[in-house]
DNA sequence: TGAACATTGTT
DNA sequence: ACAATGTTC
């Protein structure tokens, strides 16, 4: 008679979950727990603690039909599992590995005086499976990516299992309160709808659509892939046959050409963890930043006078999401036209997101700023005009998320301040007073941000 | 997974 | 004029 404790960390899900399989196939009885942890619940980002609790409402309430309830423990992992193995008598813990410095000094922690078996999931290969010729990692994506499509494929998605053996009372906290997400309905049920829904009517056109900011065009998985309420295996495995059907072939393509940016970054991030604090690039850890609060406060809260980058940072605060094309849109107007360090951005994108994942959330960050990995010339500079134009072609998507501008002509929709002032009366927005003159002048920002990356 | 600006070639 | 192309940051 074994007990396996399967340790529930980014895998809230039952279907394709490794970590579970593996408790299941060592121990006649199976403890699910998850572990409230203060040091990650004191982060301010309330928005995906919400989502959090509604997700392991929802997982909580299946184990329970299952006969096998969901044990809801808080404070610090190692004690809370030490005191839980206790009780239980465990003699394995399990868990999906994960790859942030804290994730990893964590599990060090817990392995070091209990036996927890780490297994993967969190991506489709485990980082270091993708690497050079010499073993050393690979800091270009282009290369990587060619070898990540050549690795053999992934085994085929685990099944949900039909049964879980029941176990001896255990306590367990009660779960804080939750509301469900505006856009992203909590649970992997949702999270698989909005995959076949994505196969279904968009990935075909995935290609072409995905950078209009004006359109659905993307597939939306990203807060559901950052709680592991679907696998990136299982998706992968469920786009293929659009890979192999020529129809569809470009779009999905495409999109998993954006998934391995994902297994990327923490690729970086596990090989290289400093870049959590800093520049990967040495030769970029000078810039000369500057400090202002007041324009920070601004990109913030979507007030630079350009509707575009204002939208997409409306869009953000409003929702927990922000289109991709949006979010390199307003990256680069903060660090190239405000010129304020990049670590801003990231810890406000950290705060705000939904689908906000250190890996991730860094390495785009630092993609813009031309500090990181696979770095985008310094000197590329995003005009926000010329990318609003070129994505948001009737300014529908300026005007969703800045009501203020919704009267304003086609002509103007996209740089409202040269709208004359007969029409701004027309339009009912004074620029100004109703919506603020840009912040910046483009033109010479960019000077400004070429002269600054250059010293 | 830029864009400004100069140059060239076409009306 | 203005589009296409090349060069530069």
């Amino acid at each position: 008679m074994t007990t396996a404790i399967w340790w529930i960390r980014r895998d809230l899900r039952l279907s394709d979950n490794q970590s579970l399989h593996s408790a299941l196939s060592q121990a006649d009885t199976v403890i699910p727990v998850y572990i409230l942890d203060p040091h990650l619940l004191e982060r301010n980002a309330s928005r995906r603690h919400q989502f959090l609790f509604r997700n392991l409402q929802i997982l909580s309430e299946r184990l329970e039909k299952m006969g096998c309830p969901l044990v809801l423990r808080q404070g610090k992992p190692i004690v809370e599992l030490s005191r839980l193995k206790e009780e239980c008598g465990a003699s394995i813990i399990t868990a999906e590995a994960d790859f942030s410095s804290y994730a990893r000094q964590r599990d060090q922690e817990v392995k070091s005086e209990l036996n927890l078996e780490l297994v993967n999931g969190l991506l489709i290969y485990p980082p270091g499976a993708a690497v050079k010729a010499d073993g050393t990692p690979y800091t270009v994506f282009t290369p990587f990516y060619n070898t990540w499509l050549a690795l053999p494929l992934p085994n085929d998605p685990l099944p949900i299992p039909d049964h879980l053996p029941a176990y001896p009372p255990l306590s367990s906290e009660a779960l804080p309160p939750s509301n469900e997400i505006d856009g992203f309905p909590a649970g992997e049920e949702q999270a698989q709808r909005r995959l076949d829904d994505f196969l279904q009517f968009s990935v075909g056109d995935y290609h072409n659509q995905r950078d209009r900011v004006d359109l659905d065009g993307t597939s939306l998985l990203s807060p559901y892939l950052r709680f592991g309420l679907l696998s990136p295996r299982s998706a992968y495995a469920q786009m293929r046959p659009f890979l192999d059907n020529p129809q569809t072939h470009d779009g999905a393509s495409k999109w998993l050409n954006e998934l391995v940016w994902r297994e990327f970054y923490f690729n970086i991030m596990a090989a290289f963890p400093f870049v959590l604090h800093g520049a990967f690039r040495e030769a970029m850890r000078d810039i000369p930043w500057r400090s202002s609060p007041q324009d920070l406060h601004a990109w913030q809260s979507g007030h630079t006078g350009y509707p575009l980058v204002d939208a997409g940072m409306r869009q953000l605060a409003q929702t927990g999401w922000m289109h991709n094309r949006a979010r390199m849109i307003t990256a680069s107007f903060l660090t190239k036209d405000l010129l304020i360090n990049w670590q801003e951005g990231e810890a406000w994108f950290m705060q705000q997101l939904l689908d906000g994942d250190p890996a991730s959330n860094n390495g785009g960050w630092q993609w813009t700023a031309g500090t990181g990995t696979d770095a985008a010339p310094y000197f590329r500079v995003f005009n926000p005009v010329t990318q609003s134009r070129k994505f948001d072609p009737q300014g529908e998507y300026i005007r969703t998320w800045l009501p203020e501008l919704a009267a304003v002509p086609d002509a103007f929709i996209h740089e409202p301040w040269k709208m004359p002032s007969e029409l701004q009366v027309k339009a009912g927005v004074q620029i100004g007073r109703d919506y603020p003159a840009p912040i910046v002048d483009h033109g010479f920002a960019r000077q400004r941000a070429l002269a600054a990356y250059k010293k």
